[in-house]
DNA sequence: AATTAGGCTTCGG
DNA sequence: TCCGAAGCCTAAT
């Protein structure tokens, strides 16, 4: 009975095999672990934003795909209680199972959590913010950052059909 | 192959 | 603080 389990493998001529084989696992699996790595470097009682943690990973604006990597990672090391949205508050629903936990994690490291946000620091924006704890001068305003969230659209409409608005927040 | 729905987002207004 | 729009990525149609 195991003679058909074990040896069928996915090969050319299967319509599944272009597909499979399309898929740049390597690149992404890259990606992930420089994210992952972004986190692990985050020290206990710091925090740090999604969007942080992706440019750290050399992955700028790329904030939500660290939200998809900490939503599939399976490491109980990794402290991705330590990630928050960019205004210091805990990014899952509040009340759910989630933000309890992170919460909880963050008080134990010494965090001060309030109402699902932490105080402080509100999510280092920088390495600088994070070691010195307290940004070095004014950051002015001129961020053209944004590579590839918020495209900083100052009037007009979308020249092409309007993008599905996602969840309001 | 193209499109859609959704999510631990972000920035600006 | 709340809301809308834009960009990212994946799974499901």
């Amino acid at each position: 009975m195991d003679s058909k389990l074990r040896t069928w493998r996915l090969l050319p001529g299967d319509d599944r095999y272009a597909t499979a084989m399309s898929k740049p696992t390597a690149a992404k699996d890259d990606a992930a672990a420089r994210i992952r790595a972004a986190i692990r470097a985050i020290p206990a009682g710091e925090v740090a934003g999604y969007g942080e943690v992706a440019r750290r990973a050399g992955l700028p604006g790329r904030a939500r795909l660290v939200a998809r990597i900490l939503g599939q990672n399976e490491d109980p090391d990794l402290p991705w209680h330590r990630v928050l949205r960019s205004d210091g508050r805990i990014a899952f629903p509040e009340g759910s199972k989630g933000f309890r936990e992170q919460g909880q994690r963050l008080r134990a490291e010494g965090v001060r959590v309030e109402a699902g946000r932490v105080r402080g620091q509100r999510a280092a924006a920088t390495l600088d913010e994070q070691m010195w704890g307290v940004p070095m001068a004014p950051p002015a305003k001129a961020k053209p950052r944004r590579a590839r969230t918020s495209p900083a659209k100052h009037s007009a409409a979308p020249s092409k059909a309007p993008a599905r608005a996602k969840r309001p927040g």
